[in-house]
DNA sequence: CGCAACATTGAGCAAGATCAATACCCGTGG
DNA sequence: CCACGGGTATTGATCTTGCTCAATGTTGCG
């Protein structure tokens, strides 16, 4: 189908030129790629364009989604500095990308994957760890998205983005956001009014207080993960005890 | 965690024994495995588990699904013949997995696994496809279970199933549904009343006709694609058109 | 046959969607 | 500096889909 085009900065280069060192890890494949800025909104590829590229996020997020019929979107991930994306290699792209708000990412082509993976086996283990990563987070959204309700979707999805923000270095309890309550709420399965007023809902609880449009300051912390509505701790024995619970009705 | 045991059958011999031939597919692993046999109910492994084994289902069902509190239960995929389950390398199995009736399995241990890997790097590739598949599958589940009404739920799983009997070999309309509504419903994140109350809402408008428990006859094949609720056809102009709508209101 | 598990059907309910009005935020231009 | 305006968010009223609870029907096995 149509590859996104005209992102600033690109020259297309191939990245033909073999990397002077030999890379002991995926990002290393980027580390001599042209930084390319996409401005808010603007697309690096969409669903079906023949899958040619990965992509490291440099700064800003990016968005994955999914569209059906009548417009419905489902956002699949969200990708902050650091991620890579497009580890599942497809002949074809499975969903399309955006950037929500400014972004900088570097890219890579397929092909020069594909080389620097017979050069370097080790990369290899990476890219199937990057991809087992990506299948237990996409069971846990199916988890959500499945069972649980607006409350549980939120309070996941905050203390997902919390965890995250602390990983990359942020401290303290403001959680920033970037992206629009209808963002948040095609990611959960929810609508925007839903998503507002669990967010008031849990404002009003004390657990968190909402500072503007994109910031949120998660005040307890330990409320949050009661709500997420995951098997907290022991999750193997009580598994045991739901299942067997289960089958003798 | 505790490690489903006592399996009819199984030996455990730790399939030590080189294989004979080069493998050159990730099923030639299995080829001289004993074959174990699981009765209707029985546990393969459970989440948390060390993930020491590969298996392969050689007949029957074989249901992968997450408890989270509270006992609410979501069926993240169903197995049957040829399948391969566990090809997410991590140290611990993500969900568990038991029998749907009455099934028959292989394993093979993640040691054999690896060392096979290395001896025959083409099984590589295989690995990387058969992760690409199933991350693919769990993004159209995503969207299932995210934005579809309980109709275009039923519709596509069934669509889904009607496909893999057909790759199967199965030839005609009757589809064998070896679950139970329970089953369908844990799979759709619906309830048993609503899958119940739609299949007879699509047997009525003459789509499909229920033929006892585990048996449904698709009348109207084309019909039931209609209403899986999937952009048909032309997914990428589509996409561009809704993205495009929705970008400019 | 009789029982237990499973499935269907109905009635009422509730969580979240939809529709609609208003408020907020922020960049632009007077 | 403030007024304006568009995009975004909140809040309220009402509606709908699918859930819950309960009764009844069906199937298959001991």
């Amino acid at each position: 189908m149509l590859q996104a085009r005209s992102i600033h900065l690109v020259v297309d280069n191939r990245d033909g030129v073999a990397l002077g060192v030999q890379p002991t890890s995926l990002s290393d494949l980027f580390v001599r790629q042209p930084v390319e800025q996409l401005s808010a909104g603007q697309a690096l590829f969409f669903e079906g364009d023949a899958a040619r590229h990965l992509f490291r996020v440099i700064s800003g997020t990016i968005r994955i989604f999914k569209i059906i019929s009548d417009g419905r979107r489902v956002i699949t991930r969200f990708l902050h500095a650091g991620d890579i994306i497009g580890v599942s290699l497809k002949d074809v792209y499975l969903n399309s990308a955006d950037a929500i708000g400014d972004a900088c990412v570097q890219r890579v082509s397929r092909k020069t994957l594909e080389q620097e993976l017979v050069r370097t086996p080790e990369l290899g283990p990476e890219m199937f760890a990057r991809m087992c990563d990506e299948l237990a987070a996409q069971q846990d959204q199916m988890v959500l998205l499945s069972r649980k309700n607006a409350e549980e979707r939120l309070c996941t999805f905050l203390r997902a983005e919390m965890r995250r923000a602390a990983a990359n270095g942020a401290i303290g309890a403001m959680l920033e956001l970037p992206m629009t309550r209808l963002d948040v709420a095609d990611y959960l399965g929810l609508t925007i009014e839903t998503v507002s007023r669990t967010l008031t809902k849990l404002a009003n609880k004390g657990i968190l207080s909402i500072s503007g449009r994109h910031v949120v300051r998660i005040i307890r912390q330990a409320a949050l993960a009661q709500l997420c509505g995951d098997d907290d701790e022991y999750a193997g024995e009580r598994n045991m005890v739901a299942c067997w619970a289960r089958q003798h009705h």
